[in-house]
DNA sequence: TTTTTAAAAGGAAATGATTTCTGTTTACAT
DNA sequence: ATGTAAACAGAAATCATTTCCTTTTAAAAA
């Protein structure tokens, strides 16, 4: 789908193996948010030996580093996510399909003033997330997973 | 702190039974989320048998019937808090003392708009939560637990 | 090119929070 | 008071994720 360019692997301390390059553009070509399992079934068509622990652990830097983002799912499970975008956003995943899309939208300047001059406390992060059915899933009725993950109402 | 008043349980399907409602009194106690564990120690205080499902049970109903929230940990335990404001908002989280303030806003009318737009999605729910340190703990310098989750930049 | 070395990977095993199961007990509608 | 579906306790299972330890390897240094 996207291509996940040339990523300063090398700025994160981070060796370009085999295998964790394999795991980015594994990610890249999806466009759906995928586990490390499945990322793992995928590895094991292109290398005889891979551990799910390898997985675990490139998905877990990746995503520290910036490079790839992490979905909250109600399952609980690890979910990952490649997005070529590199400017601050966040985005919608039809929980029916797993598509992931960008939301050009983010209120946390308004919340980190609220937060300072309110609350007095000082903002290190942000989790936003919105849940929902893609165009398609959407056509076709389906209800998908349900998520009640976090404030919603 | 807080008084959870009178919950519609009722509304809910849920029998008014003393585990559910110790629970949720001990929830309004707390002006921290806490963790099934840490509820479940407490209500052992108060009955001389109670089973850690139950508490977990009850967690799931009262969250699923939107009297009380989750919320979301790198550690990927769950946590749970209850907010006697009933109006929409979302929460800035203390990740040092785990302290839960309200954030009055929202800007999910414009999210919705650009799903709906943009997207040709249907917005079913969403997840918004600020991570930070709170007035006390940012005056202490502590730092807290590390909060990676979801998109932060 | 040949070391050197710290990071990375394998694989087996452990972990432990959460869930499932099953046989009682209880809230509450009739 | 009785019936019935919901709740509960307790023990056991689950299973995604981590940990541990040994072997490989990327890539910096010689
Ligand atoms: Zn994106
Ligand atoms: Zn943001
Ligand atoms: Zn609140
Ligand atoms: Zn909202």
């Amino acid at each position: 789908m996207h291509d996940h360019g040339t990523y300063p692997l090398k700025d994160l301390n981070l060796k370009t193996t085999p295998k964790r390059v394999a795991i980015l553009n594994l990610l890249a070509q999806e466009s759906t948010y995928i586990s490390p399992e499945e990322i793992w079934r995928k590895l094991k068509g292109q290398f005889s030996r891979v551990g799910l622990p390898t997985v675990y652990r490139n998905l877990e830097e990746l995503a520290a580093g910036g490079i790839i983002s992490k979905v909250i799912h109600p399952n609980r499970q690890l979910y990952y996510y490649f997005c070529p975008n590199r400017d601050h956003h966040h985005h919608f995943i039809c929980v029916a399909c797993r598509r992931v899309e960008d939301v050009d939208y983010c209120g946390m300047e308004d919340v980190e003033r609220q937060v300072s001059e309110r609350i007095g406390g000082r903002v290190l992060s942000h989790i936003v997330q919105v849940n929902g059915l893609c165009r398609s899933c959407s056509a076709k009725g389906g209800n998908g997973e349900s998520t009640h993950v976090g404030v919603m109402k």
